[in-house]
DNA sequence: TTCATAGTTCGATCATAGTCGAACTATTCG
DNA sequence: CGAATAGTTCGACTATGATCGAACTATGAA
């Protein structure tokens, strides 16, 4: 009976529908204004607006104000675990259900989880990179080897400035739909902007899928 | 807008004060019956009855019934996860608040999560294991080695018997005050009661925390 | 300044669901 | 067979909070 009020605030604070709509909006890991979420969770902007101070107050989300606008976005990678944990509960919940449609094959195959590669995909990604020695778990901590280091710099990704940052360069993350880790982090964040630059993959309005085009599926695939 | 309504639902059956103190007290990982999970909860068995069987229903519990008791338990290891997760964000939101008081300081040394040890002393065996080379991780998956398995058998525990039954044997899960990963899985379980029945540790009557005795300390620096 | 757009605040309405008392079923124990 | 204990179901009460309309402030554009 602990701490128990307490996550019980945080819970009950997703448990509404709207609310969850708009984080899940937000687990695509762009920033979004106050209209798009209110759209997005079939609200009025003004309800919409009750809610994301609520969210924010509950440090769910973290707000950046620019010019008249006002973007929202998850308040840290932990809260998008926790998102990703819910999700997962629900899909192992039923497991006949998992496979409802195409968008769900779509999710599993390839998806953004905050601002990183998930699902097939991202685990094909993570796998390769440890197999190459890229990257390296040392206890639990996993670390970029030197060679990693090269490779993601001709890779071309400033990696160099992200080491600079206070943020963790790279960190593992749990994919609900396959149980696996995938990378993220800043250089998982890299990975997927690069990607996108490469015009490799291209991510479909408002959904967290990601789709590789023909090019950018041969040539990840030749390099991971 | 996908899964959003499933993360609600289960969202918000975890975000009642009432339901969130049941699950809470079902962290220490035993199985309680619907009158002490009322009592928990602080309210009558009536109202319980009515949370339990809603909890049930979307899947955080598991029952078993014995007799004229039922006995509840979370679900799996995902819930509890989600869970430690929940506090895990509650925790990191006032990093002022996190030192209340003297349990939460007995909570971060040494505690149950749902079956197996957590806090710095969970902590402190895992990296034991593994800067022994009992414990390997390959891949992201975490394995015992021969030489592992030889010293968990010395240490009295029936590893053979572990390995038959369908559940995974070594298992990580993230500890909330720490951040660091700790051994959970069968053979986590199995530990927790070894230190028991050796009375390295007590167990404190309705809470999650763990009181190493004074040879159970020495005896388990010793060993890990 | 005037107009348009982004977002907030207030107030009233309404539905959801948490709560308990009372009456019920089910199991165990004499 | 009762008597006692564990848990469930039902119904009524109530409080919380989600919702929207209307009126507000704030920023940007013309």
């Amino acid at each position: 009976m602990n701490g128990s009020p307490n996550i019980a605030r945080t819970a009950a604070l997703i448990g509404d529908i709207a609310r969850a709509s708009m984080l899940s909006a937000l687990m695509s890991g762009k920033a979004l204004t106050a209209s798009e979420l209110a759209r997005e969770a079939g609200v009025t902007i003004q309800t919409a607006s009750s809610h994301l101070s609520k969210l924010e107050q509950g440090r769910l989300l973290k707000v950046r104000k620019q010019g008249r606008n006002k973007y929202f976005e998850l308040a840290s990678q932990d809260v998008a675990n926790v998102l990703e944990g819910l999700m997962g509960l629900e899909a192992g919940t039923h497991p006949l259900k998992t496979r409802t449609g195409p968008s769900d094959a779509a999710l599993r195959h390839a998806r953004v989880c905050y601002n990183h590669l998930a699902g097939d995909m991202g685990i094909q990604l993570y796998d390769s990179l440890l197999a190459n020695q890229y990257l390296k778990l040392a206890n639990e901590k996993l670390i970029l080897t030197r060679k990693g280091a090269q490779f993601v710099r001709e890779f071309g990704i400033d990696i160099e400035h992200l080491q600079s940052a206070k943020a963790p360069v790279c960190r593992e993350c749990l994919d609900w739909s396959e149980r696996r880790s995938h990378l993220a982090g800043s250089l998982g964040r890299a990975f997927l902007q690069r990607f996108e630059t490469l015009k490799w993959i291209k991510r479909e309005e408002g959904s967290r899928i990601v789709k590789f085009s023909r090019h950018g599926d041969d040539a990840f695939n030749a390099t991971f």
